[in-house]
DNA sequence: GGATCTTGACTGTTATCACATATCAGGATT
DNA sequence: AATCCTGATATGTGATAACAGTCAAGATCC
């Protein structure tokens, strides 16, 4: 809704990392922002074009967005946006809800009292006016990493971020309905800067139900959205 | 294993996958059995050489690998296999030790009468002589998920996946210390019969509790052979 | 003699091209 | 009228070739 041609002019900053990591990265964001919807066809030779480059580096975006869930590529046939299904966003939150809370538990008696300021300050300054809804939801997934990261490891990061990366496209859903109402980003705001503040009080068991609770509440709020909009 | 009934009398499913999916197959496998050492570098060209084929395919499976962490894949740099690390390793086994119970959990409630006595006799024939030790991890990966399917999702699968090969190269290592003790071989065997047994009871909590203590089993097993035989 | 620059082989990356296969529309057949 | 066959079109797959970056060894300069 936000995605606007202006937002496209802004400065980017200078990525000098391969093509087919930037053909990746444009779209998995375009799958995750929703520009392309669950189960359309993703035809090799038109997104080449479309990005104006060869379909080799398209050919390895696939293949890697495969790997991460998001696309099917069954081979011989056209690859395609992998299609939404309540049943398993509601699996991919059960797993988070497993991993998360106990890396809560471990992570709190780890963190630094002065990143708990700056957790504290990355909370209250979130969704800011200038920041488009990549960028939010960039700045979400960094937070919440950042709650979790003393005490995770490369793989606990390699499956919080597939996992986060799978999820979102249900919340950005679930969430796009309420997003009109400004009160829904206070509220916002206020959840992420609650959840800094239990984490605070370095109770491990707090911090896993504080982190829990807040997974939970999403991923009802996402549930109704869904199963309210997309019945079936 | 191979799970098929016998009933099965049509013809053979025609396996002629990609080149791409074979190339990835023989890699993995040839990782995963220590053929290629951890951290060795893997040039596409030589590679593509000794199987063969053109480099696009072998392209194609270092990127497959890569999302499965296998394989180190930095841009413009050569790929190289992932290294062993013990850190990682328990950091691995520690999410399983969080999903695979709690699967085990729900599990219980829904799997077949029928299917206790295959998975029984499954654990019975394990490690048969004629099979490979390749075959052998297929089947023992096979009969472990067969005990969670029925409460996975695709997503769980994915997952179960991913973590059971990115931890059957430490496996591998700690029993094949002990393979040539071929007691080693009828404890396994009796260690698996026993997780069916204590499926079979149908109690969500003994089956999980079976199943935290034979992981655990394991990674110590591993970690004890892997900390003796590689220090560091 | 040691540090630095240059050169050359090697490697990953991307583009262009050739081929087998899947998909679909249109027409012939039953 | 429905179904099957048959073409053409499009699509994924794999190979070859040209380009660019990396890395190490050898020459050069201080």
């Amino acid at each position: 809704m936000t995605v606007t041609p202006a937002s496209s002019r802004s400065v980017r900053r200078i990525e000098s990392r391969s093509v087919s990591e930037q053909v990746t990265n444009e779209i998995r964001r375009s799958i995750l922002a929703g520009d392309l919807a669950p189960g359309q066809s993703l035809s090799l030779r038109r997104l080449a074009e479309q990005l104006d480059v060869s379909f080799i580096p398209v050919r390895d975006a696939l293949r890697v967005l495969e790997a991460e869930g998001l696309v099917m590529n069954p081979p011989g046939r056209s690859a395609s946006v992998a299609p939404l299904d309540l049943e398993e966003f509601h699996a991919i939150y059960r797993v988070r809800r497993l991993l998360e809370p106990d890396l809560a538990r471990r992570s709190v008696p780890l963190l630094e009292d002065a990143e708990f300021g700056r957790l504290y300050q990355a909370a209250a300054e979130f969704g800011g006016t200038e920041r488009s809804m990549d960028d939010i939801y960039d700045d979400h997934r960094a937070f919440h990493l950042a709650l979790l990261a003393p005490a995770a490891s490369a793989w606990d990061i390699r499956l919080l971020t597939m996992n986060d990366r799978a999820t979102e496209r249900y919340v950005r859903i679930g969430f796009g309905l309420l997003d009109p109402n400004p009160a829904e980003h206070d509220r916002r705001r206020e959840a992420h800067q609650l959840l800094v503040e239990e984490f605070r009080k370095r109770d491990p068991e707090i911090a896993a139900r504080a982190l829990n609770e807040h997974l939970a509440h999403n991923e009802d709020l996402a549930h109704d959205a869904l199963s309210g909009a997309a019945p079936g």
